[in-house]
DNA sequence: ATAATAGTTGCATAATTGCGCAATTGTGCA
DNA sequence: TGCACAATTGCGCAATTATGCAACTATTAT
């Protein structure tokens, strides 16, 4: 039971729901860059949720060059099919269709669905915190 | 999405979620004092936990003479109801077990579906511990 | 009224978690 | 080799949460 309460723990956090949230809409591997630039988050935040949600065993990664990307785990028992299929059937929020806006601007800059480019957004690389 | 976070927040504790493990397959409303017999833990312990799960929106309580019935929350969104489906559908560890089977012996001391007794191991509200 | 009992709460302390910064790792490229 | 950059990690501090005990409320029985 302690496996189930460790799932419920990392989805006890905003930014870790957010991320899962973004994984599960799109269905898509994304790098944490991306990430960083969707939720406006700086990148060492983004990082170490994305290492609570792997030891939970609700994320994969895959690293391809320089990037890691990252996304739902794959072979999920029933329990976790269950949460997972929750949290993808919520409304967005406000925040949720601005993250979602900022994960397609930066989609959009993929080349054959690769990033290969990095954080957008520079500044939170530097001080964690948003532009305008 | 501070709601969702929240709920799993209550449920990211082992002894909150046995005991929404067993309010949701049995689906009986249960005492303090069941709980307490059934979890082998003490009084106030399950009190406390009993009360951010209600916070939380999982359960809902109502009180009849010196006893307060618990049970799981009646309308519950969608998100809730694919979350608890989850948990209902967890095979049961030895701890769901025996906390299933200490319900069982304590369920059968009620009269006409009432919780006439108190806490049947007096022990735990002195101590905390098991008797063995 | 007094005692007994089901359940709750306040408080002090211990443990955990979150967050930002700085430093580090790993990879590709000039 | 040295540099740029995606990503990660260790550390310190603040905030939150867990825990156990004792005191308290509410209700019933004597």
């Amino acid at each position: 039971m302690q496996n189930y309460t460790e799932i419920f723990k990392a989805l006890s956090d905003e930014t870790r729901l957010r991320i899962i949230y973004l994984l599960a809409t799109t269905k898509k591997e994304l790098c944490c860059c991306e990430l960083t630039d969707s939720l406006e988050e700086p990148p060492y935040n983004i990082s170490k949720q994305l290492k609570i949600l792997k030891n939970a065993g609700l994320v994969e990664s895959r690293k391809e060059g320089k990037w890691v990307y990252f996304s739902l785990q794959k072979h999920k028992d029933p329990f976790t099919k269950g949460v997972l299929g929750a949290i993808n059937s919520l409304p967005p929020a406000d925040r949720q269709k601005r993250d979602k806006q900022n994960l397609m601007k930066v989609l959009s800059l993929r080349k054959g669905d690769k990033c290969l480019h990095g954080v957008q957004n520079k500044y939170f690389v530097k001080t964690g915190k948003s532009l305008k």
